[in-house]
DNA sequence: TGTACATCAGTGAACGCGCGTTCACTGATGTAC
DNA sequence: TGTACATCAGTGAACGCGCGTTCACTGATGTAC
């Protein structure tokens, strides 16, 4: 009795494969998303994408290379996911200082909400060193062309110009509050806050977000 | 040729081991030391403890149970590093509004500073989620008999109790003080700060603290 | 004080697993003539 | 327009690795008589 026909073969027409690059990407950023780091694994992205497992050295020169790819793929999603959050608040019309302060804030939520709603992804995002600081890679950018710490960044400078924040006060006004939202998001994520309800969640989020307005 | 004579035998003079359990917790807590949660390996510390790997079975029920046991020694250690912390604040007399304030910085201080000497500890201590707040659990405590977040929690109510934090604030306070703090902790170790000098961190680290006691 | 025996912490060998990676290959595609 | 050929994205088989875990065992120790 023979094997069953691949079924690999059946669904791609060609010996090609069509867009094998992309097909991988996408398949660890899935992967990613459902189980963290380290759930990317190579050979389950080549049975995702319909291929043998060494197919995908012809794109990737080896497993923590399509890591990283997923990695700013995810950061790029979180750029994203603060940029839909700054948007809402452009559209009020409110005084500039006010404006300033509510883009700040959305930063912070658009963050957690990233992290609370896609936390395989963030967890991916920010499983290794990485110098997000000078960082001019497209692949972790949002649509504004900015990574989610030069989005920070500039909801600071916002708030600088605004007067609202001393300007001796902004140089690395961003680790702060990024140390802050992160934190939170962390203890949210896996530390004692995983069982915490959404209500209580958001009062925290609102809470902590007073917090660095205040104390920045 | 026969094989060399195993080392094991000739290091243990007994059949028995003498105390396994320690030698694999230990083995464990070094390996967690090295290389956070990833390293704990359950063969690795069998090999350490000159023992055959299921050797660890009459002990630990699975893997999983040997990570347990190194993740609450390793919250162990960093409760004793903030006691440690909090001990040099005691010594110096000060009012005790000034006193109690320091005891807060002081439990941050040493929070940071165990993260940044026993990052591998750090990172098994939070890899994995855990309720920390009514765990009564003796091995996660320092010589207080409290868990780090007792500690923290200790430290407000200490705030609290000197009129420094008004009382209605106190409920959650240490989820904020504890967001900012182990974010900062984190962007150090695995974030963008991990190429800032010693210097940077410092100063960084004081204005956290100083932002947590005036945004709480 | 000596002997029989139960206990149980260790041994040694083996398992299946899934991983990342390498090798020599094949065959569809695009290009040069 | 047709043919020869180079390219290179895929295949298929195999590798070594180290892991966690299970099995039947052995032999030193402590205890009961």
């Amino acid at each position: 009795m023979k094997a069953a026909p691949k079924k690999r073969s059946s669904l791609r027409k060609t010996f090609r494969h069509g867009n094998l690059p992309k097909a991988l990407l996408e398949a660890g950023i899935e992967l990613a998303r459902g189980g963290g780091p380290n759930a990317v694994v190579l050979r389950e992205a080549t049975r995702r994408a319909g291929v043998a497992p060494n197919a995908a050295y012809r794109h990737f020169s080896s497993h923590g290379d399509l890591l990283q790819a997923v990695r700013a793929a995810a950061l790029s999603s979180l750029a994203l996911a603060i940029e839909a959050e700054i948007a809402g608040v452009r559209r009020r019309k409110v005084s500039r200082a006010e404006s300033a302060r509510a883009t700040l804030r959305a930063v912070g939520t658009g963050y957690l909400k990233f992290a609370l709603t896609e936390t395989g992804l963030f967890r991916t995002a920010f499983s290794v060193p990485d110098q997000v600081e000078g960082d001019v890679d497209a692949a972790k950018t949002g649509k504004s062309g900015l990574n989610p710490f030069q989005l920070l960044g500039s909801a600071l400078d916002l708030l600088v110009d605004t007067g609202v924040l001393p300007r001796e006060r902004r140089p690395g006004a961003e680790y702060l509050a990024w140390s802050a939202v992160h934190g939170l998001a962390f203890l949210i994520i896996e530390g004692p806050l995983s069982s915490a309800s959404d209500g209580e969640i958001r009062a925290l989020s609102d809470r902590l977000l007073q917090m660095v307005e205040k104390g920045l």
